[in-house]
Order: structure tokens, then sequence, then C-alpha cells
DNA sequence: CTCATTTGACCGAT
DNA sequence: ATCGGTCAAATGAG
């Protein structure tokens, strides 16, 4: 009875259904018993290649051997149900060669899916890489298409001359000599059904002649296009030095390149196995999320970093601004200072200069002057009663005292425009201030004050 | 998606 | 316990 099998798969009966499982976590699987190694009977051949031996082998499997150097690999055939195996072992004594054990015989009808060029092919070399049959998808189809093939193999080798003319005849008997043909049987060939077919039906010579004609379908002959640069010959010589240079420098590079690049592909190799290694162990998962977090926590240094750069910065405009305000407190109280200290007799020397101050003032004098002018009168008249004579009696002026006390009163409650106005330029400069004028300003200057006080007269 | 190859677990023999 | 042989899941190429 089948023990746990994970998969849905295993719920089928059917013996392919059989096929184990990889282990998941915990499960316990048991496997029918492997199939003996010891009671076969292994038929041993030391080849040049283990490519090509003329039938399809399908690889099942590769071992590293014990002190062995090179890999071991297990091949059955590729036809369902047939019992032939294969082992291939690369000789370790430096020939490019192997040891190839057969065990079992082709229980299938040893058909053989040979194909032309792989038996040109040589044995590949080292490297655990290309000691692996080179399963290219053409060879795929063949294989693939090997059960429906019928194969010829002729036991001629032809190596006619490529350029020989023939005639009709001759042509199609090289044809006939060709090494190996094949056809799959469902094919158009009717006639030749299983036997001799025109496959490849191109002679080898007609091919390579191809290349050649190219070459003559020039317009011009090489004898033409000398005739035409011989003009310039030396030219022509250093174009053709330099070019000669130019290639064979390329040609040196050549072999380093390939070796680079080989280089390069072993590395790639080694990582991706390493890589999948790690997949498997969960390795990469974690050193992944590993590189995650670190990858994250760069992030957030990167943004702490911008905030301190930032911070600094905002600090730096702070002090900025509190180093101009500082200025801009000094100039204040500076100036504030200057207008406690000097301002206002600054202003009250200029009010005083100015005619909208002096026309108010000088009101007040003149009625001053006709008020004292009017009781003068009147001491004046009372003192001709009492029998003065009135040429000692002072004048006198009705009303006079009233409009005196009225200029007074006035002078008090001017509002001087140069004030007012000084008093709405709170917010404006010292120098705007200073540059402020009362109306009518006399000239600055002490001999100016002195006549400004003698102009009442 | 299919199919070939790789890989490592599992088996029996020693 | 260890080794070589086999199986089949995992992997990779097309």
């Amino acid at each position: 009875m089948q023990l746990v099998w994970s998969t849905s798969k295993m719920e089928e009966t059917s013996p392919t259904s059989n096929r184990g499982q990889r282990l998941k976590s915990g499960e316990i699987k048991k496997k029918p018993a492997g199939r003996g190694r010891y009671n076969k009977n292994f038929r041993v051949e030391i080849a040049n290649t283990y490519e090509n031996d003329g039938y399809a082998w399908k690889k099942y499997a590769q071992k590293k051997i014990l002190h062995a150097k090179f890999l071991r690999y297990y091949y059955r055939c590729a036809h369902e149900g047939c019992g032939a195996l294969r082992h291939v072992q690369k000789l370790e004594d430096g020939s490019e060669r192997f040891h190839i054990a057969y065990a079992g015989s082709h229980t299938c009808q040893n058909r053989r899916w040979l194909f032309g060029s792989d038996m040109e092919k040589e044995g590949l070399t080292e490297g655990t890489k290309s000691q692996q049959p080179d399963w290219s998808s053409k060879r795929r189809k063949l294989v693939k298409a090997a059960s429906n093939v019928v194969v010829n193999i002729s036991s001629e080798n032809s190596h006619e001359s490529p350029v020989e003319k023939d005639d009709a005849t001759k042509r199609s008997a090289r044809r006939r000599r060709k090494k190996i043909v094949y056809s799959e049987s469902g094919e158009s060939s009717g006639p030749h059904s299983g036997n001799i077919v025109p496959k490849a039906s191109v002679p080898a010579g007609k091919r390579r002649c191809a290349k050649v004609i190219s070459f003559l379908e020039s317009d011009e002959s090489d004898l033409q296009v000398l005739d035409r640069v011989k003009c310039l010959p030396e030219l022509v010589t250093s174009w053709y030095e330099r070019k000669a240079n130019r290639e064979s420098r390329l040609h040196d590079m050549i072999p380093r390149y390939s070796v680079r690049m080989t280089h390069q592909a072993a590395k790639d190799a080694k990582l991706a196995k390493i890589v999948r290694k790690l997949k498997k162990t969960g390795t990469l998962e974690k050193g992944q999320e590993a590189i995650q977090m670190l990858d994250k926590n760069a992030k957030v240094v990167e943004a702490l970093q911008k905030e301190l750069e930032n911070a600094r910065v905002q600090i730096q405009s702070v002090e900025h601004a509190y180093e101009k305000l500082k200025q801009e407190h000094e100039r204040v109280s500076s100036e504030r200072k200057w207008l406690i200290q000097e301002g206002f007799e600054y202003v009250i020397n200029r009010l005083h200069r100015s005619q909208e101050y002096l026309e108010p003032l000088g009101a007040v004098q003149t009625n001053l002057w006709e008020s004292g002018a009017h009781y003068g009168l009147v001491q004046s008249y009372e003192s001709w009663k009492d029998g003065v004579a009135l040429e000692d009696a002072s004048l006198y002026n009705l009303g006079a005292h009233e409009k005196f006390l009225n200029a007074v009163h006035e002078l008090e409650h001017t509002r001087f425009p140069y004030i007012v106005e000084l008093s709405q330029c709170a917010e404006r400069s010292l120098d705007d201030l200073r540059a402020l004028e009362p109306i009518g300003l006399e000239e600055d200057g002490d001999e100016d004050a002195v006549t400004a006080g003698g102009s009442g007269d």
C-alpha cells in the first residue's frame, strides 16, 4: 500500500503515478525499492565520443563518483519501455576518450536516429557543462521523430571534389551515395518511402559554389578596381597596410576575448549554482531579507540625513534672521535714542522756523500789541478827563483784548501739519522723518534764527 | 505552456 | 556508514 504521497497526482493509481515526490516538510516518503545495480552485465567500451553511437539515449541522471575527476552520466534508451542502459564517464588519462558501459539490450526496434552532422562532431572536452551531450533543438526534434524515421546507411564515404563538373547522371549517382539519408514516413516522398530519400538534395560542392558566385557577382573585376585606383597608389598602399594592421590586431584579440567569455560563462554558471543552492536552503531569502532591511535602513538613514541637512539649513536661516533682527534692533534703538535725545529738539527747532508756526504766533503778537494799544487809549481818555493831555495818553482799541485771547487760544489748539505728518510716519525710517519739513521752513543757521526773531518789527 | 536536464533524496549492496 | 544507481521534483530553455 502506498504511504503518504503528498501531491494530488499521488491519488491516482496508475503505475506512473507512483513517481516519488520530493519530501515536503515533515512528510515521510517510502519509495519502491530502487533497481539493483550489481546484477547487471555491463559491456564496456572506450570511445572517442559518447555523443553519438547511433542510438537515441535519454539521460536520466548524473553522479559525482568518489575519487573520480569527472561526473558519470546515466542514460537509458529513449524508446519507452526499452531496457537498454548506458553509463558514460570521461577517462582520466588525459585523452579525450570516454568509458562507456552498456547494460541490457534494446527491446525496442533498435531504430537509429543518426544525422550526418552528428557523425562529424567530435567528443566534447572538459568541464561539467561541455561534457554533456548537446541536445540541440534540432536533435530533440529528430529524437522525437525517431520512431517515424526510416534510415539507410551507406557503407561508402565519398570525398569527391566539390567543383567537379558532372552531367545529370553523375550528379544523381552522387546523391545516391550520400552517407546518410532519412525521411519521415508520412512525408511526400512516396516512391522512396522506407528507402533512399534525397532529402538534403543539394550536393555539397554546389553549396560551396554559391559563395564564389556571390563574390563574382560584384560589378567590377579585381583588375578593373586596380585600374580605377592606380592613380592613388600610395593611398591604396597605406590604406591596405592600415587595414592589415587593424585586422591582425583584431585577430590577436579574438582568442583573448573568447577566453574572457569562457571565464565569464564559467563564473556565471558558478554563481547560478550558488544561487540555486542558497535558494534551496532558504539562505537566499534570508539574505535577500537582510539586504532589503539594509536597503530600508539605508533609506531611513538617507532620510534622516536629509532632515538633518534641512534642520541645519533652517538653523542657519534662523540665525541669519536673528542677526538681521539684532541689527535692526540696534538700528531702531539707536534711532530711538536719537529721537529721545535730539529728535524733539530737532522737530521743535524746525517748527519754530517754519511759516506754519510763525504765522499763528505772529497773529498772537499782533493782537497782543493791538490789545495793549487799545488799553492804552482807554487809559489816555480817563487821564484826559482828569486833565492829562491827550497826546500823553495811549491809544485804545475796543475788542483788541478779546482778539488777543482768541489768537492765543488758536495758537494753543493749532494742529501743525508738520506734527500731524510726523505722527503719521511712525513706521518710516528716521531719514524719511528727517526729510519731512514744516510748511515754509526758513533756512537753517544761527543768522537765520536771528533774522527770524527780528522780523516781527 | 512543454519537455529536457539537473539535483538531491532515497534505495540496496557492501 | 558509505557508495553507486535510480527516481522524480525542481529547474531551466524554448
